[in-house]
DNA sequence: CACCGAAATGAGAACGTTCTCAACAGGAGG
DNA sequence: CCTCCTGTTGAGAACGTTCTCATTTCGGTG
């Protein structure tokens, strides 16, 4: 029902590529011709359709961006989402139209690839199958891997430094004064997981401190894991005197704990995040974190996706974002 | 470079009527064609190219989920998370995929109406221009309005019933001995505002309690907005024991006010929320709150645009989701 | 006024499917 | 052995653009 082009064209008395380069190199067009062309679509009510551009020029302008499902109980949490919104941003500037998926909409449930749609290019975030993203590149689809690493010939990641987050973090408990240190470590990725509990690890033993295997914990990255594994740090007879957790929703769940206990924040016991995420504000006395520039990276990754979507590849494979250390009044 | 249908065709030999066919309705094929044609098509790597029978199917399988870009500071906020995750889910189910857009992407910076891609329907939610709407529906696209309400002929709008909500929470204050309630309503669409505002207006009148004034800030639906009114209410001469916020984050904010200064929830100052988003657990106490099925909405969104797709146009034309009081430990 | 080059326009193939319609194969029934 | 019906298959148009190549128009120059 819609009109096309070819009315258009009848309507004003142009050919139909006429009113197709009116729209796709106006410059091309004499002005008499435009303002005819224009006049005809306004009163027709033509929009261009987009699949039929798609179709001849072998390029939708859409990109995916592909969240694991396992990620965390809601899709979209206080992480993922400020990065979502920077790849939005980025893509509208472009004229980039997204896709949010899960990588359900990706995989058939016998675990064969299947790629729905048509798009230029495909952002992971996270956990990502090394099958899926090798099937997309077979067929010249671009992938940027963000917050993750994967060892594949030529693969864009975008991480941030981990280790050098956690370090901060520790550092700055052992500077006010902490000496039993412990850790809340929720389970994401190996890489994430390996790095942050290695900056821990070493800060301590560049710091001459034991690391007590009983101030360790690894949780599910939840408010409700971190609550209950701060109480269970706080029926020990010699507690910690400060935590690190490995984000900042455990860390709010920890300070739940310690509040609930009847302890004072950060007198009776310190607490430290990590992500900088919304949550870190919520919570009184707000939390000292690590931040990850998450604008950044997800500007980063449409950027570069973009880029290799437009045939100019990045030489490099691997960035990495430093954090930063935000004291607040939580340590 | 992707090999097409007809690659596949010549491959097994058939047409590339019948490879369509073992893809689109295998049922119409024989077992020996379709044997033969999955194996072609997996040594060519072949998959159904989306755009081209979009094109003639003249249907994408694809849905736009477009929020508004003054909603909120971020763009997926707590509140709507929840609902495009269950939009996800249903579309995941029924085989569509979904744009997140802004009104941005759907809008010419000189306010012209330019709807970018195609698209089988639209979901809307909260603000939402109807020159758009308008627009989208004059070329027969489906459109539902998520938590909005707006006079057009038709026009399918899913709500929640925010007065009855509010009266919940401001008898829910009542009955718990509060006199004094003050009122933080964030600034939200009119309808949002004026259901909200008037549930605690006319609890009030019905209680026999007056309307202070004094206890009634209108302000930005943000965390620092909440914790900046509350301050004010706090240095009232005779500050109200009780508030009622209209929704989770500017409640977290007052939260805050509070318990800088010194004071205990829920004895000295109660709070209640509205929504139940994310953030209600993460503060503590916990906070006390209207419940939104979020995932309700987002799922009979979905539900109900699919079957207006299928062109089974729903006779209703609003539906108002219950709230539900949630009572925990700030009230 | 003829000529030239540049700018503007038009004709028509191509993009990769689906779908309609027709043709064909093969088995059942007379 | 012929006819009819059903289940499979194939040919080719159609979907609405863009893009290449050829043609026309036009303004300026000698």
């Amino acid at each position: 029902m819609a009109s096309t082009i070819i009315d258009v064209a009848k309507k004003c008395g142009y050919s139909k590529a006429t009113v197709s380069r009116a729209y796709t190199e106006p410059d091309c067009v004499s002005e008499k011709a435009k303002r005819k062309i224009y006049a005809a679509a306004k009163s027709l009510n033509y929009t261009p359709n987009a699949i039929a551009r798609a179709m001849v020029r072998q390029r939708t302008e859409n990109i995916a961006f592909i969240i694991h499902e396992k990620q965390s109980p809601a899709i979209l949490n206080p992480f993922y989402s400020p990065i979502l919104e920077a790849v939005m941003r980025e893509s509208a500037r472009r004229n980039y139209s997204v896709f949010v998926m899960t990588n359900q909409d990706v995989q058939l449930p016998n675990g064969e690839v299947y790629i729905k749609k048509q798009m230029d290019g495909v952002i992971f975030v996270g956990e990502a199958s090394p099958e899926v993203i090798g099937r997309l590149r077979e067929q010249k689809i671009p992938v940027v891997l963000l917050n993750n690493v994967l060892d594949m010939e030529g693969l864009l990641c975008i991480t941030t430094s981990h280790y050098e987050g956690a370090v901060s973090a520790v550092e700055h408990l052992y500077e006010r004064g902490h000496r039993r240190i412990g850790l809340l470590a929720g389970r994401f990725s190996p890489q994430v997981n390996e790095a942050r509990y290695q900056g821990y690890f070493d800060t301590l033993a560049r710091r001459g401190l034991e690391a007590n295997p009983r101030y360790i914990l690894e949780i599910e990255p939840t408010l409700e894991a971190g609550e209950e594994a701060m109480s269970r740090l706080l029926k020990l007879e010699e507690r910690p005197t400060a935590v690190f957790c490995t984000n900042d929703t455990v860390a709010a769940g920890a300070m739940k704990a310690v509040i609930r206990a009847g302890l004072r924040i950060p007198k009776d016991m310190a607490v430290v995040g990590f992500d900088d995420s919304s949550v870190s504000r919520v919570v009184e006395p707000e939390l000292t974190t690590v931040r990850i520039d998450m604008d950044q990276m997800g500007r980063l990754a449409a950027e570069k996706l973009f880029d290799l979507i437009e045939g100019n590849p990045s030489a490099e494979t691997r960035i990495e974002i430093p954090t930063e250390l935000i004291v607040r009044r939580s340590s």
